[in-house]
DNA sequence: TTTTGACTTCAAGGGTACTTGAGGTTTTAC
DNA sequence: GTAAAACCTCAAGTACCCTTGAAGTCAAAA
C-alpha cells in the first residue's frame, strides 16, 4: 500500500536508524525487490559497492539502495546493464554522492529515456500511418526498414 | 539514401518481379539487415517460415518481410521475442496476411508500445522532479521503489 | 562442365543476466 | 551456549538470442 518512503523503512529486526546506518544484502533485497545474487552480480560488475564487517560479510550505505532501484526501473525498461554503467559515469561509489552527482545523473538518464521514448514515438506514428492507410504496408513504412543497406550507394542489387 | 520502399527492391541477380516472387536467405538478410543465422533462428521459433525448393532451400514468401522488420523494430526497442509472438498472433503464417490481418496486428503493436511509452514518460516525469526537487531523493520518488514488498501487508518487516 | 558462391544441418560456442547448489562461516535469537 | 538463519565463495547451470564452424549440397555463372 504505502508506496512512499518504503526505502527510507528500517528493518524492524534492527528497530534503530542512524542515518548512515548500513544495510545487510537481504535487507538491501527485500528493500529493492531485487534478490541476493543479483546484487552480488552488480557488485562484481562494479554497478554496486559494499563495505565488508570482520566476517567478511556485505553491508551497504543507504544510498545504494538508490542505485539498486534505478537499476531494476531500467531492467523493466529493457535498458542494458553496460548503459546503465554509462548513466551512472561520475555518480561515486565510494562515498554518498552529492547532490550535483544525483543531479547530473537524473539529466543523463532523463536523456537516455527521452532518446528512447522518441524510438517508440516514432514507430507509433508509423503503425498509425499503416493502419490508416491499409495494412502495413511496406510502401508506405519506411521506419519498417531504417538501415537499409540497398540505399547507400549504386553498387549491388537496387530497386529497378 | 533512399530510405522508402526498398524493401520492395529485386535482386539484380534475378532482375525480374513477379509480386509474388519468392526470396532467399540471403536476399532476406540484405533486405532487412538481419543475419541468415537470426533467420534460421526465428524460424526455428515459429516466428517467420519458409517454402523450400527441391534442394532443400528456403524461399520466403515477400511478405515475410514485413514480419521481419517488425522483429528487428521490436529488438532494437528491448522487446523480447516472446511479445513479438503475441503481436503477431492471428497473423498466417502459411498465407499471405489479409489486409485486416495487419490491421488487427498494427493495433496490438501500438498498444504494446504505449505501455512501453507511459513506462517511460512516467519514470521522465519523475526524474524530473527528482531533479526540480534535488537530488533522487527516495522520500520523493516513489516510482524508484514501485513494486516493494514491504507495502504487501502486516507481516514482516515495516516502516516505523 | 566445372567452379564458385550461396545454401543446408547440426553441434558447439558466446554474451548477458542472472540462479542454484555445495560446502563452509557469521550473526542473531533463544 | 547452541541452534537457526543469514551470510560467504566458487563453480556450474539456465534462459534468451543468437554466431561460428564443420562437413556437405545446390544453383548459377563462366
Amino acid at each position: 500500500m504505502s508506496q512512499h518512503d518504503a526505502v527510507e523503512a528500517e528493518p524492524a529486526a534492527v528497530g534503530k536508524h542512524a542515518p548512515d546506518e548500513l544495510l545487510t544484502v537481504g535487507e538491501m533485497s527485500r528493500r529493492t525487490g531485487v534478490a541476493p545474487s543479483a546484487l552480488r552480480y552488480y557488485e562484481d560488475l562494479g554497478l554496486i559497492a559494499s563495505h565488508r564487517t570482520d566476517g567478511n560479510q556485505r553491508r551497504y550505505p543507504r544510498h545504494m539502495l538508490r542505485r539498486v532501484s534505478l537499476i531494476s526501473v531500467a531492467k523493466r525498461l529493457g535498458i542494458p546493464l553496460s548503459d546503465v554503467q554509462t548513466a551512472f559515469e561520475n555518480v561515486p561509489l565510494d562515498t554518498t554522492p552529492s547532490h550535483e552527482d544525483w543531479q547530473q545523473a537524473s539529466r543523463r538518464w532523463k536523456r537516455q529515456l527521452e532518446l528512447r521514448r522518441q524510438g517508440i514515438e516514432q514507430l507509433e506514428r508509423e503503425l498509425t500511418g499503416c493502419i490508416g492507410c491499409g495494412c502495413l504496408s511496406m510502401k508506405a513504412c519506411r521506419l519498417l526498414n531504417p538501415d537499409d543497406e540497398l540505399g547507400e550507394h549504386g553498387s549491388g542489387p537496387q530497386r529497378l
